[in-house]
DNA sequence: ATTGACTCTATACCATAGTATAAGGTCTAT
DNA sequence: ATAGACCTTATACTATGGTATAGAGTCAAT
């Protein structure tokens, strides 16, 4: 059935494009865990690993915190049947995601009303527009 | 004609609510400047710094560095004219955030999916549904 | 069986974004 | 003129998210 490749963690840094400390990093903070060990201690992960790095590192740049993230990546296989608190996580997660869009969609429009106005030169000596950005 | 008050670095610190270490942060991280300093060496700030600070606030919540948010802030009050520089900073931001806005909108809509399955039990025994969200 | 690439743990170090503290000077109201 | 709240600099400490290094063991190919 599964024939899944186990990868090494060289491996799995090479195809997440992150490096190996930060994969050791990731498991001390409970972010990443192998599948298994070898009994030589060499750490085993399954290819799943590789996807999951990379949401992290999306969710990074979306500005979670690598606790954030652990908490959403809990999210994931919610232990049988009971969604509630899964549910309930989900979506506060939800209002957080949905409140950074909304910032950043002002910031956006205050962008936007910067680069119309500065290139329709509607300022005569100078672009002060960006005060208005204090308001998002 | 300028009457405007002048605030010492405790009241802009009240009401930016932020301490006065941080606004002493600003200052050497060249974000925040006051007007000008009395003899005695106390810093006096104008009004507007309050807006400032909170610009920088709502910058961070949205994942700007400081040094991105200190190049923000030099987009206001562009040297007379020459908008050159400002407008292509400018479209810069706009892209990064764009961008920004448009992984969170994949998030949410990952989320709002993870929380309508879970909600309507579309999974019998678990809700694995976030796997997804590696794609975000 | 040995070489070279890889892995292990442990510890130290780095940048960013602050916060806390010490030792002292200033301001204002009484 | 003095108390108390506030300000100054300088330095040290904190947390987060890593990166770098040392010293040792493992794995795979020759």
């Amino acid at each position: 059935m599964s024939d899944a490749k186990n990868l090494t963690i060289g491996q799995v840094a090479k195809r997440a494009s992150v490096n190996v400390q930060t994969l050791r990093y990731y498991e001390r903070r409970n972010l990443v865990l192998p599948k298994v060990r070898k009994d030589s201690g060499y750490r085993l992960y399954d290819e799943q690993t590789v996807r999951t790095v990379q949401f992290v590192k999306h969710a990074q740049e979306m500005g979670f915190t690598l606790e954030e993230i652990r908490s959403l990546l809990s999210l994931r296989v919610p232990s049988h049947g009971r969604c509630n608190r899964v549910l309930s996580r989900a979506k506060e997660k939800l209002s957080d995601v949905k409140d950074r869009i909304k910032k950043l969609k002002r910031m956006e429009s205050t962008l936007k009303k910067l680069i119309s106005d500065c290139e329709n030169k509607i300022t005569t000596d100078s672009c002060p527009i960006i005060e208005s950005m204090e308001d998002v």
